[in-house]
DNA sequence: AAAGACGGTATCTATTTGATACTGATAGCT
DNA sequence: AGCTATCAGTATCAAATAGATACCGTCTTT
């Protein structure tokens, strides 16, 4: 397989290369939101309202764009119900549910790691306070 | 431990908590271009003039952004070489090489799925596009 | 008749991202 | 001496995205 110069052969060419489809879809995975709704579908179908309660401050309007990416990638469901007032549930598709995993993970080396991180910035910006003040 | 009603228990309230640690550690590894230099750094420190031939199309300015704030949050270390031309080398921490595995579980899952996800999309289009058109 | 639930959309502003041009230090060439 | 090139970025401005806030239509309940 073709790989980049001074990158080793762990990575492969494609993934640096912007046209490439992983690419692409590494972003929609990086997606600000995307994850974390995936995540809360976890369980099963959840209509909008509840969406907007448990994934709180996201608004409306960009949770609808989130959505609708997530169905147009195939990676989730949305179903109306002829009900008033209105019913629409979101679902994980299989490909959906495929993702929990890798996800679960993440987040789990996320939450581990937190100390650390934060550590790391109150060092680095008590630094930077200091490099100002003289 | 406390969990939002609904979600079930796999997901631990604080996830959704926009004060939490984790989610904001989730955005950072969400980060467009964070994880993709993360990744080309895998295998020994990189230079910033080669960083941006490995991320192609990513901006200097942009590059910069990254690699700050990565180096911030203890991910990755930036070593001045007194020459010239310059040299400044970026290289991975023990913490941002500990992220290296689940980021690679995350692409396998993108590079294994690429196909379905591309099929739905065009699928999802098609749709709109008869949608629109009568 | 009035108010509320629901799933959004419309509009406007603020923040982020990106394109492009440029800087400063020095080395090597002519 | 003057010209050009390398490198690691900044500066400046335009475009895309995210977010705040207000509003809509349908129906039910009070």
């Amino acid at each position: 397989m073709d790989t980049i110069e001074g990158a080793g052969d762990a990575l492969p060419a494609d993934v640096l290369n912007p046209n490439c489809p992983s690419r692409v879809i590494f972003q929609r995975i990086g997606d600000k939101w995307a994850s974390l709704v995936v995540q809360v579908l976890a369980d099963g179908p959840v209509r909008f309202s509840d969406l907007r309660k448990m994934v709180s401050v996201v608004t409306p309007k960009v949770l609808t764009q989130t959505l609708r990416s997530l169905e147009r990638d195939g990676l989730v469901t949305r179903t109306i119900h002829a009900q008033v007032p209105p019913r629409v549930d979101y679902e994980l598709t299989e490909l959906g549910r495929s993702l929990l995993e890798p996800l679960a993970q993440l987040r789990q080396w996320a939450e581990s790691h937190v100390p650390a991180i934060l550590a790391a910035r109150d060092a680095y910006d008590d630094a930077q306070d200091e490099a100002l003040l003289g």
